[in-house]
DNA sequence: GGAGGCCTCGGAAGG
DNA sequence: CGAGGCCTCC
């Protein structure tokens, strides 16, 4: 990489952007914009300027984000691009605290507590409290313990603030600051950290250590931030701090795909950011090469429903396309019949690969119908967003040693595994490891480790049994720096007796368990045998030396901030996604199915209270609409089981937001009308292809009216199920059959042996079809 | 101390 | 409906 080549392949006000080196820039890049390229491309310019990469810092929300970006760092600028700092917030906060640590008093090898762990102190906190976990559910709690910690709050002052205290008064809970307290002291007992901490405590140590300032000022001078709509006060705070001697600051992000408002990111940051660095230079990316122009339009019409964004024009060269198909379905598995209909006989007419195709849903429960249709049609699929690998129990207890060996204080990993596998050491034990150990202020270890202490008096056998436990764990850490992770790890899998337990469990849970665990192992030999590391690298980091034993501990750290395992091969598999939509944002696909397009589920029946709520929704919307590349559909169900029960369903609003001129309505025109074979209006040419000014009021008046649940399940399935059965295989040549997408035709010709007939069908007005008839599903009209 | 039955409750999700 | 928490019973 040469020459400035590459700055051919971006458009004016990209290359711009790219350019501007100097000085505070604000990008804002619109939905397929170019926005990762320029990026990348900007800090490939930065080397090729002169710019030492030790000098700069990029940070992601995501270590997918951090990943990719950096992968594609490599193949424009190559190996330089090694020391260069990019990460996530949180991991490369945490770097920079480990070897800050002592400043703060901690330890460097503090343990960073995920939302389990710190679900689990709540639990005990509140239990020590005598406090009621109905009224005080440890979520709640959490989440204005989180709230308080993201915008800079200690302990103190949210005690002093009068605001926080009387609105938990005013709730019911009077008692969150102190719980506040008891949490940040717990966790510093344990030398643990929680994500918030990580945020937090950077701010406190560049707050409190001018020289620890000066020290990051210097190193970072120029600093770069992904998708910034999405940050928080702390790392806009953190932020400033940090780029307040240079002022080479380069934020990239779009307002109208800020998606986690609710869990603390303001967009009002942007607003700060024009604010607070007056000579601002602000690039806007308009020109989408993502989508067609009906897509774009299309969600432009959506999006600007908004009061608050940021203007812009957001357009593109690219074809009209296809207009955006609308399904109406009359129940939640004939919503993913339709979908999976619809992709298979795309795949069949395009010539496309399953790879091509994702579904997105509001909620995770959607993707059950969705599932089972496609598992019909044979169509291979991949759910994202389940439980992930570090979040299974079998990996969490074998960390939780590893964790437990690093740092003894861990209170959360003892409580896990002190009894795992069982050895005797029951709940009342532990709880009274517990409570002894908050009234003395020490560590459950401290209590333990001192002989003298019987704690609690617990009669002898108890006492073996926790000095076993003591010695088992003693004996592991005596090899924490002399032996390489690889061993340390096995031998602790194998000498608890954790692996031999779940390899004599013979289900298959029990067997996926085992091999859960024999792939954590294979991955921390391969950490300890290539060296390879996912967070970034930087001059004091020890792993870097070539001779350094790759200890286990290097490896907690490591994966501490990793919530999923590495899926590099997963990218081959022709699958079909399912996702949330929360979880395609930065994706992008060539046909994306939007599916539950219904009042109260989305948007959501917890968002239409405020306006805030409801545009994050739309913007939600607006994300999802822009996944597509070339075809997008949505859909909506009259009716969809919710909690085993079913309720009737309205379409959304949103669906009336996309101008009309960029819809059409397929399918099934039975919604409120007599199923085909009772009525003669079948005859006439099917509604097929008019742009119906989509879903405009008439449904809702229908649908709700009727709320009795027990007529309606019964009158509803039974609807489902004669559209859904109808025998399709006497369907011979000749017959006049109606088909849901297609609309009225004549079978021509009907060949290949059952199960897998396929009929030559001529619908006019769309011409020859071939159809299996296993998935078709036509209607007899006539022979 | 552990297994199994009963009850409750349900949002999206990064680190 | 289904997962996870809690309580009871052995």
């Amino acid at each position: 990489m040469m020459e400035k080549t590459y700055l051919d392949e971006l458009n004016e006000p990209q290359r711009a952007a790219v350019t501007q080196t100097e000085g505070p820039v604000m990008i804002i890049a619109g939905a397929g914009s170019g926005k990762t390229r320029v990026l990348t491309y900007r800090i490939a310019h930065l080397i090729r300027s002169g710019v030492d990469p030790f000098n700069i810092l990029s940070l992601t929300f995501t270590n997918k984000a951090a990943k990719e970006m950096r992968g594609r760092i490599e193949t424009v600028v190559g190996n330089e691009a090694r020391n260069l700092w990019m990460g996530t917030f949180h991991a490369v906060f945490a770097k920079i605290l480990r070897i800050e640590a002592e400043k703060l008093g901690y330890p460097s090898n503090f343990t960073i507590y995920d939302t389990d762990d710190a679900k689990s102190l709540m639990k005990d906190l509140l239990r020590e409290e005598g406090l009621d976990d109905k009224l005080y559910k440890p979520d709640v709690v959490l989440n204005r313990i989180s709230a308080a910690k993201n915008n800079l709050y200690s302990w103190q002052e949210y005690q002093a603030n009068v605001s926080f205290v009387s609105d938990d008064i005013a709730s019911g809970r009077p008692k969150i600051g102190i719980l506040f307290e008891k949490y940040v002291k717990r966790c510093f007992k344990a030398s643990g950290m929680d994500f918030d901490d990580l945020l937090y405590n950077m701010h406190i140590v560049l707050s409190k250590f001018p020289e620890v300032l000066h020290k990051y000022q210097h190193k970072f001078k120029y600093i770069l931030v992904d998708e910034f709509q999405d940050t928080n006060y702390a790392q806009y705070s953190i932020l400033k701090k940090l780029a307040a001697a240079f002022e080479n600051i380069c934020v990239v992000g779009d307002d109208a795909q800020s998606i986690y408002a609710f869990r603390g990111a303001n967009i009002q940051n942007i607003l700060s950011f024009e604010r607070d660095y007056p000579d601002l230079n602000v690039f806007k990316l308009e020109q989408n090469y993502r989508s067609t122009q009906t897509i774009v339009n299309a969600a432009n019409s959506v999006i600007e429903k908004n009061q608050k964004q940021i203007k812009k024009q957001v357009w593109t060269s690219n074809g009209q396309g296809e207009k955006i198909q609308l399904l109406r379905a009359l129940s939640d598995n004939e919503e993913g019949l339709m979908v999976a209909n619809a992709i298979f006989e795309t795949k069949v007419n395009k010539q496309w690969h399953n790879r091509d195709f994702a579904i997105l849903y509001r909620t995770n429960a959607q993707s059950r119908s969705m599932e089972e249709a496609l598992r019909k049609l044979n169509i291979s699929y991949r759910i994202y967003g389940g439980l992930s690998f570090y979040k299974r129990k079998e990996i969490k207890d074998i960390l939780a040693y590893f964790r437990l060996v690093i740092n003894p204080h861990d209170e959360e990993a003892l409580k896990r595994i002190i009894n795992v596998p069982a050895r005797g050491i029951g709940k009342t034990t532990i709880d009274k490891l517990i409570v002894t150990a908050a009234e003395r202020d020490v560590s459950i270890w401290t209590l333990l480790e001192d002989p003298a202490t019987n704690p609690a008096g617990f009669n002898a056998g108890t006492l073996t049994r926790l000095s076993e436990f003591i010695t088992l764990i003693r004996s592991f850490q005596v090899k924490l720096k002399s032996v390489d992770a690889w061993e340390l790890a096995s031998h602790i899998a194998s000498s608890t007796g954790l692996l031999r337990e779940l390899y004599e469990d013979k289900t298959p849970e029990g067997l996926s368990r085992y091999e859960n665990v024999q792939e954590l192992l294979n991955g921390i030999r391969e950490f300890t045998e290539t060296g390879r590391s996912i967070t970034p690298p930087g001059d004091e980091e020890p792993s870097q030396d070539p001779d350094q034993l790759r200890t286990l501990e290097l490896f907690m750290q490591d994966i501490a901030l990793l919530t999923d395992a590495d899926d590099e091969a997963e990218k081959d598999d022709d699958v079909v996604s399912l996702m949330t939509i929360h979880a395609a944002k930065g994706l992008e696909f060539r046909a994306v199915h939007v599916v539950g397009l219904e009042e109260n589920l989305f948007p959501s029946q917890m968002s239409l209270d405020s306006r805030e709520d409801l545009e994050e929704e739309r913007r939600l919307f607006y994300v999802a609409i822009t996944r597509a590349e070339s075809k997008l559909t949505i859909s909506y169900a009259n009716s969809r089981y919710r909690w085993g029960n079913l309720i009737s369903c309205e379409p959304s609003r949103f669906l009336e937001e996309i101008a009309a001129e960029f819809i059409e309505e397929v399918g099934p025109r039975h919604v409120r009308k007599p199923l085909p074979f009772e009525d003669d209006r079948w005859d006439q040419r099917p509604a097929l292809r008019t742009p119906r000014p989509a879903v405009s009021g008439q449904p809702k008046v229908n649908v709700t009216a009727k709320p009795v649940p027990g007529k309606l399940k019964k009158l509803s399935s039974t609807e489902v199920r004669s559209f859904v059965g109808s025998e399709s295989s006497d369907i011979q040549s000749g017959m006049e059959v109606i088909h849901e997408r297609f609309g009225r035709g004549k079978v021509l010709l009907v060949e290949g042996k059952s199960p897998d007939l396929k009929a030559t069908v001529f619908f006019p007005g769309v011409g020859n079809k071939q159809l299996l008839l296993k998935f078709a599903k036509l209607q007899i009209v006539a022979s």
